[in-house]
DNA sequence: TTTTGAGTTGTTCGA
DNA sequence: GTCGAACAACTCAAA
């Protein structure tokens, strides 16, 4: 048997489950398709520093055999089929509404060519199908959905472990390089993120077994203090399949459940729970999960949005976050819901802004995770935060970064203020460079108030 | 059908 | 400084 091995979101070698039965039924040609038509969204910036060394690393660890293309997905694996008189065509199955319109289109087009598609879940622990009320319809609160829904349905696949022996189909593609996909363009922004990511399948397994043995008994309390590290900062790996959750559940199964297993393992489930939501809710993706928001006045002030882009709002939280965002490609995750607040509630800004920005600069920016975080932070989306949920920076600054070690390392200009001004540097007169807050937070905390109460 | 309890991550105010 | 209540109903999920 011939087949071919179309990579999509599951960049890994290890538990791959459409690699590993692709490998155990015949000869494998491995290919990627970088179609960017196919989306209505095309990727972000730091998501195709991302992709890009993902595929150098998976590349490296298939030969230097994957055939990279550009163009249409569907028009490409057939013209690769004939020529190659594949027989099966093996992948991962897709979860976001774009996706899977994709895979219908394959699916059905390689029907008519008589060639066999085999999908796999390799993304997933629960398929958003499976996970239903008694009533058949879709769980929209998080609790329900995750302990009666998943935790009380069938344990999730095993991973499917390594491929014995991987036979490579010889081909004469070496034009069709990673270099033809010109992933990361010119920009000089990319060269910084080096410094803070080792992109490797191996990288995400050492960085999982790192957490699993020495944080994640205290990621429960540690998780909120950004300058801890005591996160996994496997959200990167994830959204592009470095890594198999299947591998992580598993593994996480057999510890002691402590109190920190149990919350990393309800943070997983909030994976699922977004791309599980997308799939029964497509249009969530551009609009209010909650559609009374649709006639919300957002003020939407474009040199407001410029501040908080460039991190330059006056408030040193969210100036040092929205900092680490730029200098890494990641943002920690208390930082993502202070700034995400701020946004939305203290500058009346229109959460769409702030999940473009993300989508362009984080790194795991990720196609579900993404819109169902800001629909949560900005109120409109399923289980979202209540109205009056507002995030005051000075105290979430003071409550954690007590020391003030990530404002300062972000916002060096502000290591001389004494610790109990560092969240209001405006009390204390320093001739700094700093900048003057650009809203009154009571003011503009009042505003929110009034402006989400017209929606009730 | 009706009822009941509950819902990721907060802040402010007044006692 | 600490603590509980108010913030505000509303929708969801399940009995």
């Amino acid at each position: 048997m011939k087949n071919l091995v179309l990579f999509r979101n599951n960049l890994r070698i290890q538990d791959n489950p459409a690699l590993f039965h692709a490998c155990q039924t015949g000869k494998v040609l491995p290919v990627f398709i970088f179609d960017e038509n196919s989306t209505k969204k095309p990727l972000g910036g730091a998501s195709k520093y991302w992709l890009h060394h993902a595929l150098l690393s998976l590349n490296n660890d298939l030969d230097n055999s994957i055939i990279f293309i550009k163009g249409n997905i569907v028009d490409n694996i057939k013209i690769l089929c004939q020529k190659y008189f594949i027989d099966a065509v093996f992948l991962d199955k897709s979860f976001t509404p774009d996706e899977i319109a994709q895979d219908i289109k394959i699916d059905s087009n390689l029907f008519d060519e008589k060639i066999k598609v085999n999908f796999y879940n390799c993304s997933l622990l629960w398929e958003p199908k499976d996970i239903l009320k008694s009533d058949e319809s879709p769980y929209k609160v998080f609790t329900p959905f995750y302990k009666r829904g998943c935790l009380a349905a069938p344990i999730p696949d095993k991973p499917a472990g390594k491929p014995e022996k991987i036979n490579l189909i010889r081909h004469n593609e070496n034009n069709k390089s990673l270099e033809s996909l010109n992933l990361l363009g010119n920009f000089d922004w990319y060269s910084k993120l080096n410094k803070h990511w080792d992109i490797s399948e191996k990288a995400a397994l050492s960085k999982f077994s790192n957490f699993k043995n020495k944080k994640i008994d205290r990621y429960k309390v540690d998780r909120d203090f950004p300058y801890l590290d005591s996160n996994s900062k496997l959200s990167p790996y994830l959204r592009f399949g470095m890594i198999s959750v299947n591998r992580m559940w598993h593994e996480l199964l057999l510890l002691e459940k402590n109190g920190g297993v149990l919350h990393y393992m309800s943070e997983l489930g909030w994976r699922e729970f977004s791309y599980y939501l997308l799939y029964h809710f497509p249009s969530m993706t551009n609009e209010n999960f909650q559609q009374k928001f649709n006639s919300f006045n957002w003020l939407n002030d474009s040199n407001q949005i410029e501040s908080w882009k460039r991190g330059d709002t006056g408030f040193p939280i969210v100036d040092a976050a929205m900092r680490e965002l730029w200098q890494t490609g990641f943002m920690h995750n208390r930082m993502r819901m202070v700034v995400a607040s701020f946004l939305v509630k203290n500058l009346l800004v229109d959460w769409r802004i702030g999940e473009n920005w993300f989508w362009d600069c984080l790194v795991d920016a990720d196609p579900a995770s993404n819109i169902a975080g800001w629909q949560w932070a900005a109120g409109t989306g399923a289980d979202a935060a209540p109205y009056f949920r507002i995030f005051n920076p000075i105290l979430q600054g003071e409550k954690f970064d007590p020391d003030g070690l990530y404002t300062t390392h972000y916002i060096p200009e502000l290591k001389n203020i004494p610790i109990k001004n560092l969240q209001k540097p405006w009390e204390y007169n320093c001739g700094s460079e700093y900048t003057n807050p650009i809203v009154d937070y009571k003011f503009s905390r009042q505003r929110a108030l009034l402006a989400y109460q017209d929606i009730k």
